[in-house]
RNA sequence: GGUCCAGUAGCUCAGCUGGAUAGAGCAACAGACUUCUAAUCUGUAGGUCCCAGGUUCGAAUCCUGGCUGGAUCACCA
């Protein structure tokens, strides 16, 4: 039983006995007390000044002195101005760890019944994944975790952006220059291959652009537009060649989701559903949800919501980008029945998501009231933005490499694990590269722009993946050395805690609660952050308490239920994030 | 111009629904490995929480107005 409910409802029975005042559980405010001060957890007294008609300290008194006597978990109390400082007592605290210790289903929360799909990373199919891609597919994967762990099912999707001129650019350049290489035949990635022609269709059109008239359409420009046209009409020869070079970019992206180490469980192509919605558009016509222009035009007003008036149809009868999505999101209601959708996109589009909620709303579909766009900040690099012109983007897979490499050479070094087997030493270097990479990604609030210098690779110490990675790794190297069979004490009799033991578990208490508000949020950045600061008291703890070589047999048996619980944490959390624990490093 | 988001230490960032003397990490400086892995720990130094008002016992946090930066407001996707 989590000591802060009962700490609650003890309060509550208090105020009422004590000044005949009615409150709820979750108007108390409870903290954790700050360190400077002596107690546990503290209690803000100054809302009860109106009930009580008192001074903050006299409530104080009073109230501390009534839960002493009352609550046997409350061993003692302080009060300073307007806070109650309550101090747990010491036996409460082994009891707490064998009862979470025993619960395997702490680290997650009982299952909703609610499917939820999340749409992230949706490429294009012209060039490789880059940097900006990488913080999308990493918020989502997390995302994704975070809300299975609250108890949903997640269906993990992406929307391929397979159609339109970008990709025939890098078809007609291909056709062109290529000379039937391939990505076989050049040794390149697929998707590194494509991207390659898309330079080169760029470079041929501003070769072609030169002395001509500004608004004249070079050649090659023409020529694509032909093969779009082509496309659409279902030009068999065209047909093929696009299958042909997506399939490379396919099986690229394959190797680099393979890599980050997250996968879909559904894909859904642009060139299926790019002519989706418009029945949606007749329907909510019929309903007067939308309005028709004399020219044809079909629009929604959503003055009343701040919107403004929005296109849903042009005057030629096509779709446009919010048609596509509308009929995208009854699609998938219609192959998942889900009760939600979260769609990982830039905050460019913020505006486009508001909009979509709102008709979805409008239409009355089931899952309206639960989408969500987790909007994220650009990536910007330390000299500016990242731009493909001019050569400045950071390639996915050579930055992969890079943070693996940095850690293979800095592990070198240090020299911990050389004696272990080649196989085992590289899987060490990707897990602790990935999770520095990815650490360095979800810990900021996705909300918020960020910096990435890849010139500085990654860090690897402080506030870091591998400094979360090696508090559990050297929980498990405790457990290595721990001789089998020769402890048979009852961490709950062990009564006298150190200050960091008590820390520890008053940090883990937190974790349920800590889930909850990144699911409710969409917000990796408080799994981060919250695993941060429980690695950090553990390896404060590790630095001033022997585990091993403890004062007690009792003191002992504690110490590695506490350790083992402490790494159970840090696992589970990490793996909401998409990072790997090595077991040595 | 309208809307949305951000502005906290030299740098990168925390700061939850208003609570005590605003915190980490990096970088700088000074220390701690015959010890369960020093990718660690300890200390020093570093602040006009963009500005000005307001709300109240109390504001980095809420409200109003401004300043700065970004995004967006297409019959583009």
């Amino acid at each position: 039983m989590d000591v802060t409910h009962i700490i609650r409802e003890q309060v509550v029975s208090a105020v009422k006995k004590l000044y005949d005042a009615t409150l709820s559980t979750d108007s108390i405010l409870l903290n954790p007390t700050r360190k400077e001060f002596e107690g546990d957890y503290t209690v803000v007294v100054f809302p009860f000044t109106k009930a009580a008609r008192k001074k903050p300290e006299a409530i104080g008194e009073e109230l501390g002195n009534y839960l002493t006597e009352q609550v046997d978990e409350i061993s003692g109390f302080n009060v300073i101005k307007g806070f109650l400082n309550l101090t747990i007592s010491d036996h409460f605290w082994g009891k707490y760890l064998l009862s979470i210790a025993k619960n395997p289903d702490f680290c997650k929360h009982p299952a909703t019944g609610k499917k939820i799909i999340v749409e992230f990373s949706s490429p294009n199919t012209n060039k490789p994944l880059h940097l900006g891609h990488i913080r999308n597919i990493l918020l989502g994967w997390s995302c994704s975790k975070i809300l299975e762990a609250n108890g949903n099912t997640v269906v993990k999707t992406q929307i391929v952006n397979d159609r339109g001129i970008h990709i025939c650019k890098s078809m007609v350049a291909w056709e062109r220059f290529a000379n039937g290489e391939t990505p076989e035949s050049s040794g390149l990635k697929g998707d590194h291959f494509v991207g390659k022609y898309y330079v080169a269709f760029n470079n041929e059109e501003k070769k072609q652009a030169e002395g001509l008239e500004e608004g004249q359409e070079t050649e090659i420009m023409t020529a694509t537009r032909a093969m779009l046209k082509k496309w659409e009409a279902n030009d068999p020869e065209v047909k093929t060649l696009w299958s042909k070079m997506n399939g490379w970019v396919y099986s690229g992206f394959e190797q680099t989701y393979k890599s980050l180490g997250v996968h879909f469980d559904v894909n859904y192509y642009e060139s299926e559903t790019y002519l989706l919605g418009k029945g949606i558009i007749d329907k909510g016509l019929e309903d007067g949800i939308f309005y028709k222009k004399e020219d044809g035009s079909v629009w929604i007003d959503l003055e009343d919501a701040k919107l403004d008036h929005k296109l849903v149809l042009r005057s030629d009868g096509t779709s446009v980008y919010m048609t596509q999505d509308l009929g995208t999101a009854r699609k998938r209601n219609e192959d998942h029945q889900m009760q939600g959708m979260t769609y990982v996109v830039g905050d460019e589009q913020n505006y486009h998501f508001k909009v979509l909620f709102e008709i979805l709303k409008r239409l009355g579909e089931p899952y309206a009231e639960n989408l969500h766009h987790l909007s994220y900040g650009m990536v910007g690099l330390p000299d500016g933005k990242m731009k493909s012109r001019e050569g400045t983007v950071v390639d996915a897979d050579d930055l992969i490499a890079e943070v693996i490499g940095e850690v293979e050479k800095d592990s070198k070094e240090r020299g911990e694990i050389e004696g272990a087997p080649e196989a085992e030493r590289r899987e060490i270097f990707r897990m602790v590269g990935l999770g520095a990479l990815k650490y360095q990604m979800l810990k900021v609030d996705p909300k918020k722009g960020m910096i990435f210098n890849p010139a500085e690779s990654v860090a690897l110490q402080g506030d870091t993946g591998p400094y979360v990675q090696f508090a559990y790794v050297r929980m498990q190297g405790i457990l290595r050395k721990l001789e089998k069979g020769d402890n048979n004490a009852d961490p709950a009799k062990y009564t006298s805690l150190h200050p960091h033991e008590k820390n520890l578990l008053l940090f883990i208490q937190q974790y349920p609660e800590t889930l909850a508000r990144a699911g409710a949020n969409f917000d990796p950045s408080e799994i981060a952050n919250y695993v941060f600061e429980l690695a950090s008291y553990f390896h404060k703890f590790l630095h001033d308490v022997k585990v091993l070589k403890a004062e007690s047999e009792e003191a002992k048996a504690f110490r590695l239920e506490l350790s083992k619980m402490v790494g159970r944490v840090l696992e589970a959390a990490f793996d909401l994030l998409g990072i790997e624990m090595p077991e040595r490093m």
